[in-house]
DNA sequence: TATGAATGAGAATTCATTCAT
DNA sequence: CATGAATGAATTCTCATTCAT
């Protein structure tokens, strides 16, 4: 209570949560890696030791794995769907479509984690940000249809299976060359050409 | 290994191999279901329940769960080797490697799995199949080029990451239905027209 | 199914299982020694060595440490049951109560787990066998109340409190003379004298 | 230890001591609250979240969990101690006993802690209470016995088995009622009657 | 040869305890 | 001094693999 008269503002709540939010991100960012080369199968003590931490720091910032896996989804899927938003603005939507698919591979392996193993869990984030993108998706494909950019037999799910597929194909090659990774997102989008 | 020196002659008649190949084939049945409905991670003991068998007698054909997924990919690549040989003296090339592409994504998710994971261990034979299927599946891409059926500018590797990564998120998808296995393959072969 | 031809019948089923039944039998064996000593909290791994097997083999036998809890509890519960059976047709309640008590504490801890974890998830079975237990009693309490040998103001549920944490304390205390048991059951029925 | 000495005198004061002992005091209170509700096995997490605190200042005040376990011992047997010095003094012997019996059950769960784990450590202070206490106890129960109010065939040892098994079932019962502990403490002296 | 019981390494998760802020 | 983030040992439980029957 009164212990508090002699701290400086500053120290109140910043240099403590520094440490915590770098560790956060470190954890996400071994996560990424060690999912994409060894599937969601990879254990909490591979990602804690890549991650410099300990076990326990993981799970003080997830509650479990598949958590964790959600935060990463929810993280890749919020930058595609800001990318999304943009995208519908753009006058021309298959141009439009083709960059957000780029951005979203070359941030890698998008969407390419087994859906069945996050869906199982309730992540009513995760799924809100799923819908979301789906129907922001669908808008920019319907446009993209109508003004003659791809053809109209196609659906998007269509889209999201073979870009997903190749996603994760390309993230266990382990090529990681962005050059590879946009030279197979056009190939997807070249199969959606009328 | 040395196990058959004991076996006296009259036990090694046809009748017992019969049955012994059966249950190579029962497991080897089983494990293909397993493995799509729920993955690699799927265990012994749900194969061979499936099968009918003891997880001894798994292991008995199999002397490992890799030598068994090594199998499975053997048997499935040797297929489609198969249907290689055959397309490749047919008069049309591009409808040659369409048909072969549909046949392997129809007997489902051929090339789906993992290849970590099997690529771990040292699998003389699977490798071997790989290769040999490489090699033909370069020959029919290069004569479906030659007679403009395929965009000049595409390589038989960025083939097979679009089909693999497609077949697998099919088989993901739950999507068992040969109708929607042919139609992405129809999807995949069209990025690769000129 | 042919390869049972030469088995002799005795090997058909009778030996497996004897090894089965006798590694149940040592873990219960050792869970409950293990259990006493140091309290329900004890780990599995310590169980497993105590009875000579693997982990594994723990968890064959009962699904879950629970299981393992409620299977003891079921298996004291049943015993003293069978006691009141007996008792229940005896001349002098009284008696017939006293020695039921005795020989479940001789038969030590009997009711001395916290039933807290052991109630909380739905062991069917231990409900069960606790409320036949509790049933008969109460028969035998209120039949030893009517023959003036217990007195009336008190409850079979003050018996259980008294008898139950008695066992508890003296299987903390790490006494396991019969004589020590005995004793202070002869205690605790005096309590209820009239 | 030595982190006293860059204390400078002005942090000496009052005040910051008052603070550090109402810290201690609200964290033993939380304890005793949360050990009775869950048991010894509560953690120190909860018990610091209950007092309002962080886990540090527990281990500010209290070396290790043990530690706290024996501080509130400590202060029971402390107070149950001061109710034996005031009984001694009485005339009535068997009533002065019975009454300091029900002030520490009414204080709930006494010593219903499992005694193996404080005993582990050495704690030479709840060693002393325990001693004094056992001792006061010892004197206060021959005087009844002496008085005709207690069987002579009994022992102090015997009284703590039955008022220290009831106050851990009582405890475990969740059942907080005064009323409850002072009438199964009734019957416990009853179980002491000549 | 088939079976399934046994084994034990390893995974996820919890929590007492330490230590930087 | 207080705080809570970090740590890692320990716990429960799973599953590939071995081996007695």
């Amino acid at each position: 209570m009164s212990r508090t008269v002699d701290r400086s503002p500053i120290e109140l709540g910043g240099p403590r949560r520094a440490d915590g939010i770098r560790n956060r991100e470190k954890v996400i960012a071994a996560a990424e890696q060690v999912f994409v080369e060894q599937g969601i199968e990879a254990g909490i003590p591979e990602i804690a030791a890549r991650a410099g931490v300990g076990k326990g720091t993981v799970y003080r910032n997830f509650e479990s794995k598949d958590d964790l896996v959600a935060a990463i989804l929810v993280l890749r899927l919020g930058k595609m769907e800001e990318d999304l938003i943009v995208a519908l603005d753009q006058p021309d939507p298959g141009r439009a479509m083709r960059d957000v698919l780029k951005a979203a591979a070359v941030r890698s392996s998008a969407i390419g984690f087994p859906p069945g193993i996050v869906l199982s869990g309730q992540h009513a984030e995760l799924e809100a940000v799923k819908n979301r993108l789906k129907e922001r998706m669908k808008t920019l494909f319907a446009e993209a249809q109508k003004a003659g950019e791809v053809r109209p037999d196609a659906t998007v799910d269509e889209l999201f299976v073979l870009f997903g597929g190749v996603c994760r194909a390309l993230a266990e090659s382990g090529d990681t060359s962005p050059k590879a990774w946009s030279r197979h997102t056009d190939l997807v989008v070249d199969a959606f050409r009328p």
